[in-house]
DNA sequence: AGGTTATGATCTAATTATTCGATATTTAGA
DNA sequence: TCTAAATATCGAATAATTAGATCATAACCT
């Protein structure tokens, strides 16, 4: 008797080299025709749906169980039943009609004016949370429209803004040669880690914080010359982002001010804990910038009114 | 000074629902046409791999810009480029191609006597990690066979077996009315909560545990007659599933024999605490049974080969 | 049981869509 | 300005799809 276990061949890993311009065998119409007649129940029913004789669906179907050598509906008595070859086919059709149905509709979309993308600029310190939640509705009613989204730090979202290069920002730097609301307030609580010196002292003051190491975020913008109007330690480390920023706290390196949203769940798991500060706490407004809406496509509009509500 | 953030790129979350049957305005082949222009620079050059004549492609480009209203491509000098619309449904368009095409390639598979689903029972004492690889392995070979997997414990797999509702079982039983192969060794360790009565007891003996309660996972098979050899405390609670068991176990409901590879993250995290019990390690040996292999198809046969490696 | 009806398969002719080759048109480069 | 290379367009040839008629079969209904 032969080896029980003989030697497979598997093919790559991932097989996801496969020649898109190769002929395909079967069309979607004739896909069409497979799924019309499964969920209308054979083929004379499924003819009246689809606005076509039912001898046409008949040879449809059987052309494609030619082409690919497969048979997939069985008679079984006068009604047509899906083999099992049938039901794997089936559920994929479906899945290929709909993703030819949201290409069409997509060009639709697109031959509407819709964006086929649109740029937007934002505050690292805006909570992440807030900005998927409203791309993902904005994609909801715009599937076809990509976003490219810039993180930024102080200046760096205005100089995009400027040179034209983004639709939107949201920015704590108000703008006054374009429209601009305010969106949101992000309250900062100063932090260090919880050895770090500046915890033992009950009521630190302004002038303690002085005398140790602050962690900022570096401006993004060209010059990265801007700085938030409290910064005054002597000591001062720059990071190029908000998660270098806590990693740096979290490991002693000094205190930061950080947005309240970004450090909760560090600090009820006490990998930071918070320096209260008498009198001082801190908040930055994001503003929403961007030019006339009248300027504008209807997918960056759509966006601001997401945003704004 | 561009940005050091990448961009990010969203799409579309879930398609809606969508009248699947309704006329399609593109056919593959149109797309095919477009994604072969981009991918090769030009009609001229794509009409050699396409095997069609350029004014073939020509026609089929306009006729889908004339049906969807939207323009693809634009013609710069003597060069055909894509227009800000045409990026984003070429993006689509190739997808699209892709998917067709793994439809006629699974198509192909089911009519060289691919099955199109094989179903299989696992003691719940395999490692779930084990057999998902396996199957993530044999989704590679086989992506049109949907595999069912039925979790037993004890006679139950057997029962499915001898029933011949499945292909392939791993049990602890072995078999010998049909081929069967030692898989897998699973050690077991007895474990309580860490507060239970029994940690304080130093060499706890057998007759210790018999004073306490035991929960054990009931036989899924139709009598739930079968037991393992060491089962003997008086105090027994039976639950459905193995999860089942450790929640109550880490609750104090007393004792169980679990296999090491479950409760070694619970027991490191210190929800769960070892019994060592002198000169008794518990150890299952795991069996690969299944029918004659020329009686089984040729994805069973790449799972057993998978598995077996 | 026997007639009736609903259903799918098959064949054919008509219709429709696709394809090709020839030709016009545009543009980059010499 | 001329040439080569590219796309668009047109008409004829070709291929594919479609509908209608017909047949065979199985379920349904007295």
């Amino acid at each position: 008797m032969s080896d029980p276990y003989p030697a497979t061949n598997f093919s790559s890993p991932k097989a996801h080299s496969r020649d898109l311009l190769s002929p395909l065998k079967v069309t979607l119409d004739q896909w069409r025709a497979l799924v019309a007649v499964v969920d209308h129940g054979g083929f004379s029913q499924a003819s009246a749906i689809l606005n076509r004789s039912q001898s046409t669906l008949s040879y449809g179907v059987g052309k494609l169980e030619r082409l690919l050598g497969v048979k997939v509906f069985e008679i079984q008595g006068r009604s047509a039943k899906l083999t099992e070859t049938g039901q794997v086919l089936y559920r994929r059709a479906k899945e290929l009609l709909d993703q030819a149905h949201g290409l069409e509709q997509i060009a639709t979309q697109l031959s509407l004016g819709v964006e086929a993308q649109i740029s937007i600029a934002v505050e690292a310190i805006y909570p992440q949370e807030k900005l998927y939640a409203a791309l993902s509705r904005l994609s909801e009613s715009y599937p076809s429209t990509r976003v490219e989204v810039f993180e930024s730090v102080l200046s760096g979202g205005q100089a995009l803004f400027d040179a034209g290069q983004i639709d939107l920002l949201i920015s704590s730097l108000s703008n006054t040669s374009a429209e601009c609301r305010l969106l949101e307030h992000v309250s900062f609580s100063c932090v260090s880690a919880p050895n770090h010196p500046l915890q033992r002292i009950a009521k630190p003051t302004l002038h303690d914080l002085e005398q140790h190491r602050q962690v900022v975020t570096r401006d993004s913008g060209p010059n990265r010359s801007l700085n938030a109007p409290w910064l005054k330690s002597e000591q001062r480390w720059t990071v190029s982002n908000l998660p270098a920023a806590i990693t740096a706290i979290a490991q002693g390196m000094g205190f930061a001010w950080l947005p309240e949203h970004m450090i909760e769940p560090l600090v009820s798991r006490g990998e930071l804990k918070k320096l209260e500060i008498s009198g001082h706490t801190r908040e930055a407004k994001l503003y929403l910038i961007h030019r006339r809406t009248d300027e504008l496509g209807q997918v960056a509009r759509a966006l601001i009114s997401i945003l704004g509500a």
